[in-house]
DNA sequence: ATATAGAATGTAACCGCTTACATTTTTTAT
DNA sequence: ATAAAAAATGTAAGCGGTTACATTCTATAT
């Protein structure tokens, strides 16, 4: 592989200007310009990433921290944060924290040490005081879904009290009075909002809160099953279920067909997050819609404003979710 | 940022004593390490991995590259390669190539351009004498996914001809004799390999096959609902239909049932790569099992043994997919 | 005690680039 | 034509490690 230095004779100049002309930092003449650029093109000389980093104190690469690589939302996250970044020319070092306070830690610890430019993380498990703690370390941190108020310039966050309010709302303007709940893990903040949203809409709606219509799940397909059992088993009437993810809807659905249960006229169901396969669920799965997308492109930007210095850059910090209406829901 | 010589001045020992026990080469003291140890604790010192990589040639890192990050199917292989990966403490820099053979070959030079020790390419676009002339550079790499006669050795593939048969086989054997067939883009080898071993699976059964109930898609959902269309308008009899993935499925399925057909009941269907999805649909989608995370394991370890020297690992480089029956299969 | 092999440690030359500063060239003003 | 200012280019000192080789120490054999 041929080197700065071997480009820089060959063109007849010093290194300085090779690396000018390579950065197009400085005035370089257009001639000598491209007697460098021809040297380079004849050498087909490519710049050693390693040796730029460590001169320019700057890796280009920017770490990324999601609980999991696979399944419906964190993979659109990731799909717009990769593209945002790397037409800026960033590379971007992905790690998966598995939700696990221990997983996560040395995650962001392995990022640190490949000297990463900036980290995205999107963490659940690892204590606020210790991001507050990061946060003042030399390497810029976003935040995902996790608001923290010490550091609320540096979390994009979706809004998912107005999340559980809107999907009750759908619920209540389509005629529903009697409402079931599925939610997910009580001590994870999103499952807890969205249950706080849910409320405020039957409240402002003049209902009651019975807490026995409220079931707690995972945030898996088998869980929603098992609520969807416990609330059948009740005999409680309810003509609507409020899922706090799309996963659970698609089992409590499944449940209530094996019951005998049409879904939606006996029955309407909403879930949440608007992953890929809610259209093909039967019916199709009427949902909230989170921007996930948009989510991680405005992270990406965050990471090129706060690492990179590009300024016109504008960050919006909180998203509100919206209502996809499918065929799971239906007027009483 | 406390750096080696700071190290090894309050261990009192030269730098490169340091730098030994830091990578346990060569010979020390157990004393002397102690004395090293002590100070990098004391200094909460962290190696400069930039300084690592450019004096020792050697980046740990890895490039990927898969046409989407989205998707059920390239998660859960980039899920099982992170984790490979990072336990042997390399870093993963990811890429979206998008299927489309300009975008991959700027993926590929990106990440030849971050000093990669290896790279890992799930390539669609990209013609083969292009890989063949890259796997003759110095960076080791691996195709997943498809076949290059050449490269033979360095391709991790799923045997889809096979695939194909025992898809059809599953169904023939529930004692089906009209199927139809919904394929994936036939310039895609993907597609056309499972469309042959549906085919040897018919002829090994001494059934005709009929061209006509062959109809083509895009692997998109949307697709596969036109596919159905066009299939039922044909008024050609069939009880079973075989499609070339599981969204294309899914489709299949919803315009069955919009046309009065029970699946499985009045038609059995059975989808390919068995993503996560299948199981929320109704009825639960047979499908065909691709064990992506054992061949995203096995492409780390490929990486592990061609690019960092570590032998004892044994590499498969051909997988047989299976049949995963569910509730979308009935005999006649 | 002494020579000597072998282990532990130190020395210093890179790795390939960036960049502050020095120097030379070109442009502009007088 | 000449001096001053501005622009272009060059020089060389790092960036923070690794590692071949040289040196010093230790242990063993004589």
């Amino acid at each position: 592989m041929a080197t700065i230095y071997e480009v820089s004779k060959l063109a007849g100049v010093s290194l300085a200007t090779v690396s000018r002309v390579m950065n197009d930092s400085g005035k370089v003449t257009p001639k000598t310009r491209d007697k460098v650029l021809a040297a380079i093109a004849e050498l087909g000389y490519r710049p050693n990433s390693m040796a730029q980093s460590l001169a320019s104190r700057r890796s280009n690469s920017v770490g990324i921290l999601i609980p999991e690589l696979h399944g419906p939302f964190f993979g659109v996250m990731l799909s717009s944060v990769e593209k945002e970044l790397r037409d800026a020319g960033k590379r971007v070092i992905i790690t998966a924290g598995h939700s696990d306070e221990a997983k996560e830690k040395d995650c962001i610890e392995f990022l640190l040490g490949s000297s990463c430019d900036a980290l995205i993380l999107h963490v659940y498990s690892v204590p606020h005081e210790y991001l507050i703690e990061l946060s003042k370390g030399p390497v810029p941190i976003i935040i995902l879904n996790n608001y923290v108020p010490e550091l609320s310039d540096k979390c994009i966050v979706l809004d998912n009290e107005h999340g559980g309010y809107i999907a009750t709302k759908a619920l209540l303007e389509h005629g529903h009075e009697e409402l079931a709940y599925i939610s997910g893990p009580s001590w994870k903040t999103d499952s807890f909002k969205r249950l706080s949203g849910h409320k405020r809409a039957l409240k402002e709606y003049g209902l009651e809160v019975n807490e026995n219509l409220i079931a707690e799940g995972t945030f898996e397909e088998a869980s929603g099953r098992l609520a969807m059992e416990h609330l059948l088993s009740l005999d409680i009437p309810f003509t609507a279920v409020v899922c706090a993810n799309d996963e659970m809807a698609a089992g409590a659905m499944d449940v209530a067909r094996k019951h005998g249960l049409r879904v939606p006229d006996d029955i309407s169901v909403i879930g949440y997050d608007n992953v890929s396969f809610t259209r093909y669920l039967h019916p199709k799965l009427s949902s909230i819609g989170c921007r996930i997308s948009e989510m991680g492109q405005v992270a990406a930007r965050c990471v090129l404003k706060n690492a990179y210095g590009q300024t016109d850059l504008e960050i919006q910090n909180t998203f509100k979710p919206r209502l996809v209406l499918r065929d799971s829901v239906k007027s009483r």
